[in-house]
DNA sequence: GTTGCAAATGAACGTCCGTTCAATAAACTT
DNA sequence: AAGTTTATTGAACGGACGTTCATTTGCAAC
């Protein structure tokens, strides 16, 4: 009736966070309860404060892990070369990486709103980071005479919500595999920003 | 104590509505209570079921008005001419339809999984009707000859990704107007098909 | 001015919520 | 083998939740 065999913080931490991560994308962090996570992990809803001091905490933990994740991914991505082929290399590490990481794509936008005003701006500065690593890739292409947008910052923006809109409807039983969207969304990038 | 003086249904209905799509854009329909939405309407929580035979159903409701307005107002344009003008109509409306309705595009998009099976399949329905209206005027362009498109459906997919992910990021104290960000959108739109 | 209908109240129902904490058992250290 | 630290239980806290309903009041028609 107390600890439990096997039991270890770094086994339960991470499958914590898990299990908050897979239904907090389900069904929404207000939907989903302490107790509901402690059940999917195996433990009473008690043991969850040995592992976050609140439910807000857990929430901008999981955010935050995501967009550090996917800053630290793209830094390690070559950025060299001409900007045709750097954004080539974007849309297809955007993709990748968004594609098999469903679970953090959909908390990380659909809970902003549930963010204190101060967590809130964190996460933003960090996203605002990642649409920049694309407009500087835009204004490069411009820079070279190889792209023609009108607006970077929106061409930026636009081009982000269409291949993030992917994870809207990829099913890995579809159609199409992996490797051949990622051909026709490269086609309609590039063709939306060539001169 | 009891009614309230000039309390009609046709004014507290709209009011509950109104009161309801406001607070779960904002917060979420689960971190919504009955309570909220019936005080920003000035009545108790019990009036509401006067209104809605529960909170899943208001929630429907909101929804599948949306959907409805959305075809409506879609089958009311003009769909004749070439494939061409018929995009560039369809990109405007769209953008047009989408910003003046942020409250329900953001409630339609987020929501959709607190919703049982049954009234998801029927908003998922709506969805792809309008999903299909693209698809065909990319159909049509093929067909036509000026449009290079290696797959339409996931092709309508992507730019309606992109045009509705422009309420993500619009302000209306912004840099742009909407009708320069429409222009930047078209030109994206229109490149990215165009043979 | 009475009657009948419409609209809202406010209290109550049982249930679940996030969070705390003393007690306790397992794991580790020596 | 004893002592210390770590991880968990299970009960408890006050409060909020969705929903129901008898009651009360305002409104409209005769």
């Amino acid at each position: 009736m107390a600890r439990k065999q096997g039991s270890h913080s770094q086994t339960t931490g991470p499958k914590v966070r898990e299990a908050a991560l897979r239904l907090i994308a389900r069904h929404g962090c207000a939907a989903v309860s302490m107790r509901q996570i402690a059940a999917e992990v195996g433990v009473q809803a008690g043991a969850l404060y040995n592992y976050t001091p609140d439910k807000q905490s857990l929430l901008f933990d999981l955010m935050q892990s995501h967009m550090l994740e996917l800053l630290e991914a793209w830094n390690l991505q070559d950025h060299s070369g001409d900007a045709m082929s750097r954004l080539q290399r974007f849309t297809q590490f955007h993709i990748q990486f968004h594609l098999t990481r469903s679970d953090q794509v959909f908390v990380s936008y659909m809970e902003l709103r549930n963010l204190s005003a101060e967590n809130f701006a964190k996460i933003e500065a960090m996203r605002r980071g990642y649409e920049g690593a694309l407009e500087g890739i835009l204004q490069a292409g411009e820079a070279e005479g190889v792209f023609d947008i009108p607006d970077t910052r929106v061409a930026a923006m636009a081009l982000i919500a269409m291949l993030t809109g992917l994870n809207n409807w990829y099913r890995d039983d579809g159609r199409l595999t992996i490797a051949q969207i990622e051909q026709i969304y490269w086609d309609l990038v590039r063709k939306s920003v060539e001169a």
